[in-house]
RNA sequence: CGCGGGGUAGAGCAGUUCGGUAGCUCGUCGGGCUCAUAACCCGGAGGUCAUGUGGUUCAAAUCCCAUCCCCGCAA
């Protein structure tokens, strides 16, 4: 069975590596073309890029996939049985899905039909859910509404960040992509369409999502920061600087107002919220600075409002 | 050559404008006080001020030049 493999960042990378190493024969690579990243606006080759390149797998970066008869055929001539595509990155048009015998498939980071859409696992924690995980489903041409082939669940910390369930969840995504292609290869395979009821969406997250809302009860504060670390990252305004928030923890109760500081210790800064409950920043990033201890950045520093 | 910030003791910073004794808050080590302590008091150690044994100067953390590294924005 010829796989066909599409995927940009890490998370994909990790699934690369599975199907890789599960002896899987990969006929191509497809990954974004290598773009200007970073300071200095350097060319930056995707981690799927740089690992197919040393395995000396084919690699393939149409800047477009649409309308293309070319980049079609040329995809046609890999002669793949079945195509998997993680965090790719662009949308797969239609005639490229039916052109594999065997399907098309996809790892989404979330239990579908819920977070639909490109930050599955942010909103998943920012939304507190007990429940993260990973779902394995054949590609339709309506962005992640294919019927489910499998899924697997993990419970989500309490103080578990976005950035840390991604790390766990590209794992066990990557383990599922290796089940889910056996259980093709030998037939046992499902399909499940999904619930329409059910379906909820994950948009992209923007800068605006990122200013704290102290008016909110502290526990939903603690999940709107661990949804958006360790990027973008929440911030908050104390005087003129504005910082981002990468941790706290729960706090004790106050009187005083939202958003006021209610005391600094060396523990952290803790902030009144909504509820009547402080919850305590315990690690965060001045401007121009790097990220640091709260604790440490007090010792040099004055934090007031 | 995309824009900007930064590199000073183990940590976080001030000092750089206007060159002139290396400072602060912590930590650490020793001692004291205390029923006790993350509290308080006293004392000590710890720095090639990123690098170039670069330039200017009587004198450079500070001014000039070059390089390296870190951070933010933007993508």
């Amino acid at each position: 069975m010829k796989v066909l493999f599409m995927g940009t960042p890490d998370f994909a990378l990790e699934s690369l590596q599975a199907i890789y190493e599960a002896g899987f024969d990969i006929c191509g690579v497809y990954t974004q073309p290598d773009k200007p990243a970073k300071r200095g606006m350097k060319l930056t080759a995707s981690p799927v890029k740089l690992y197919a390149l040393e395995k000396g797998l084919p690699v393939f970066q149409p800047a477009k996939l649409r309308n293309e008869p070319e980049v079609l055929e040329e995809f046609k001539a890999l002669g793949a049985d079945i195509a998997v595509a993680v965090a790719y990155g662009k949308l797969i048009p239609e005639d490229m899905l039916e052109s594999v015998p065997m399907g098309f498939i996809n790892i989404h980071g979330s239990l579908l039909p819920k977070y639909r859409g490109s930050a599955p696992i942010q909103w998943t924690v920012l939304n507190g859910e007990e429940l993260g995980g990973v779902t394995s489903m054949y590609l339709a041409p309506e962005m992640d509404a294919g019927d489910i082939i499998d899924m697997v669940s993990t419970p989500v910390g309490e103080y578990e960040t976005y950035g840390e369930l991604y790390d766990r969840l590209k794992v066990i995504g990557a383990e599922l992509l290796v089940k889910t292609l056996k259980s093709i290869e030998n037939g046992t395979a499902t399909r499940t369409p999904q619930d329409p009821a059910l379906v909820s969406y994950a948009p992209p997250l923007h800068r605006e999502d990122c200013p704290i809302d102290w008016t909110r009860p502290a526990r939903r504060v603690i999940d709107h920061i661990c949804g958006l670390a360790p990027k973008p990252a929440a911030t908050a305004q104390f005087g003129e600087e504005t910082f981002k928030i990468y941790a706290a923890v729960m706090g004790c109760e106050t009187d005083l107002p939202a958003g006021k500081i209610v005391e600094q210790t060396k523990h952290g800064l803790a902030v009144a919220c909504g509820d009547g409950k402080s919850i305590v920043i315990t690690e965060l990033q001045a401007p121009g600075g790097k990220r640091m201890k709260t604790a440490d950045y007090l010792r040099g520093h004055k934090i007031s409002n």
